[in-house]
RNA sequence: GGCUCCGUAGUUUAAUGGAUAGAACGAGAGAUUCCGGUUCUCUUGGUGGGGGUUCGAUUCCCUCCGGGGCUACCA
């Protein structure tokens, strides 16, 4: 067994090897849990289970395996039995031995290349208007995701589909066209996607003008929703765009290429990337071929306008249309096209992961099992990462009604905030201006992103800028703080001559250190739930718990008052390992952390 | 109507079927401050209602109530 040993696993070989012989019948699953604080202990084996193969109560069975481990195994150094629950203590050399390992271990948490590959789909925006706070949620947590895959040793390929052609975009030139006046990014000094973002609105606006004046001629709404004269040009513009109309195409490229500068300036500031784009422009069409095999292979059916559909119904879904009676593409239809082109690009991916509202989980449901039936074994491996809303305390989003919070801004706010805090703590004094504006990001970013990320992605959720960027309580901050701490104790120590390693053979510990080590010791565990659940907040919430088992150990055992030289030593490299865990951990979820702030 | 997700202290949230449901913010009291503004301890208070399965249910099943979403030849 090696230095750098799992307790966990090593526990439960002993545990089972008790129950061979104890009851004569090995025992495959059993629940180790960890020990309730209140109680002695840190693994606490569940006994209910094996009253089964014991025939014996609870109590009894737990004395006995407690009584067997106690005698043989050189792990445990004492027990207590509450009930069904058998309470392990770990012999404190055992955790030195532990702790050992963990610092020795420069690849702590880092799992090995299994040559497994994954893909992991996010931010996918439109290109008609700017990123906002639903799309930092999504971002973030696609991001975070593949930081786990990768961390548990998967090969991950970082992709989006750009959503680049269709009406919405149609609409921004339009409105462009009849007001625009030429302006670009440059004459107006606005970055590129929220310009293009302003004519949506304009558009819109018009189109409500437009609408109401029609209706108040007497045309009934509904043709007059059809009949506007600026919607008229949009779906005009759209016509002559799928017809490669030359100056509508270049009207198109010029708008969107705005988008793209703004929107690489965006995943800059967020820190996000993408190995590979994929734009519907390029793969709308894709899905045509699939779909049409399909109807050869009596899959999908034609109805007698020529429209092509897929019957869902054994599978408690509906019918869903794949081809229009024109034989265009739906949406559909290219993310059939989209999927399949993405194998071919990446054919050592094991599955997909698409980073997409809830609010499209149907559609997902229903692509999945088309994949399915088309035959494609991997359709079993994708899955739809879906995430509820993003609540503001100030009220609903509503993009139309211009009360949506733009990304940019809110990333603004959130690190100007962050600087004021700074300068008011006034700790970076000999900082230079370019390391003040660095610290800020950081700790404005990390606020954000750790605020969205430590909620269940499932969940709709509040986000409290103001809540969000406190340096206590349940933030980013706050660990991003505990961090810098342990680097500033760790500075002292090295100015001081300390940090030796001298401390392997200590035999006793204090509680809070043996919490600390176990804590540390469930980060693969951590990560490995978090890559099954695709949930970062596994990992954010793993970390904020390691970061205030940590404080709990800083306030209640001196450092640098220890006048045993290697008890002095081991807490040092322990608040070393806490630091490197609370960095590392934080770095898969997207989260830099300071060495001072 | 059908499908689906969600419902946990005043608020924001955690809990592979396990012990007396764990935190954070807020409010009240206290301790500590070797490094760094800290931090820690205690108090306060909760599983929407009703059934079922189980030795054991926040978790699984049924039902009702409440909220969100989907149910487009838009993407």
């Amino acid at each position: 067994m090696s230095a750098g040993m799992n307790i966990d696993s090593a526990l439960r070989e002993e545990i089972q090897k008790a129950t061979t012989v104890l009851f004569n019948q090995t025992i495959e699953s059993f629940q180790v849990q960890p020990t309730n604080p209140e109680f002695e202990g840190s693994h606490t084996l569940v006994c209910f289970p094996l009253t089964r193969i014991s025939r014996k109560g609870p109590e009894e069975t737990a004395r006995l395996v407690g009584d067997y481990l106690l005698a043989n195994s050189r792990l445990v150094s004492s027990f207590n039995v509450v009930k069904g629950f058998l309470n392990l203590s770990i012999a404190d050399r055992v955790w030195v031995e532990v702790l050992q390992g963990v610092v020795n271990d420069t690849r702590y948490g880092v799992s090995a290349r299994s040559g497994k590959e994954v893909m992991v789909e996010y931010s996918s925006p439109n290109t008609n208007k700017p990123l906002h706070l639903g799309h930092l949620r999504n971002n973030f947590l696609g991001y975070a995701v593949a930081g786990i895959y990768e961390a548990v040793g998967y090969t991950v390929h970082k992709v989006q589909i750009i959503n680049d052609r269709g009406i919405h975009i149609c609409k921004s030139m339009a409105a462009w066209q009849l007001s625009g006046e030429n302006e670009t990014p440059e004459s107006s000094g606005l970055k590129g996607d929220h310009l293009v973002g302003k004519y949506y609105v304009e558009f819109d606006k018009r189109y409500k003008a437009e609408m109401k004046q029609l209706v108040d001629q007497g045309m009934p709404e509904a043709e007059a929703e059809k009949q506007a004269p600026v919607m008229l040009h949009a779906v005009d513009l759209l016509r002559k765009w799928e017809n490669k109309d030359a100056d509508t195409v270049a009207l198109w490229k010029k708008m969107n290429g705005w988008v793209y500068d703004g929107f690489a300036a965006t995943y800059k500031r967020m820190g996000v990337d993408f190995e590979k784009l994929y734009y519907e422009s390029a793969t709308y069409l894709l899905g045509r071929d699939e779909v049409l095999k399909g109807v050869e292979q009596g899959i999908f059916f034609r109805k007698e306008d020529g429209s092509v559909w897929v019957d869902l119904t054994a599978d408690g879904l509906d019918q869903k249309v794949l081809l229009r009676a024109d034989g265009t593409s739906v949406y559909m239809t290219q993310d059939i096209g989209t999927a399949i082109l993405r194998f071919r690009d990446f054919p050592k991916i094991e599955g997909q992961v698409y980073t997409v509202g809830n609010e499209q989980e149907y559609h997902f449901k229903v692509l999945f099992l088309i994949l399915k039936k088309l035959g494609y074994a991997w359709a079993e491996k994708c899955f739809h990462l879906s995430y509820g809303m993003v609540d503001l305390p100030t009220g609903k989003m509503k993009s139309r009604e211009g009360t949506v919070v733009d990304a940019d801004d809110l990333m603004a706010e959130m690190v100007a905030e962050a600087e004021k805090q700074t300068r008011e703590l006034g700790k970076i004094e000999d900082a230079s201006e370019e390391q003040v504006r660095e610290l800020s990001e950081m700790i404005g970013l990390g606020a954000l992103k750790y605020f969205l990320l430590k909620v269940d992605p499932k969940k709709r959720m509040l986000f409290d800028p103001n809540e969000s960027i406190q340096l206590q309580g349940h933030t980013g901050p706050f660990i991003q703080y505990t961090h810098a701490r342990i680097r500033a104790l760790l500075r002292k120590a090295e100015s001081m001559g300390l940090a030796s390693a001298g401390w392997s053979g200590l035999e006793t510990l204090d509680a809070s250190e043996r919490e600390v080590i176990a804590l540390l010791t469930a980060y693969p565990q951590k990560l490995r739930e978090a890559a099954a659940g695709y949930s970062p907040a596994v990992v954010a919430n793993y970390v904020y718990e390691l970061a205030k088992s940590y404080n709990q150990f800083y306030q209640t055992i001196p450092i640098f008052q220890e006048t045993d030289g290697a008890r002095r030593d081991f807490r040092l490299a322990l608040s070393r390992a806490v630091a490197d865990v609370i960095k590392k951990g934080m770095r898969v979820l997207g989260i830099a952390v300071p060495e001072r702030m």
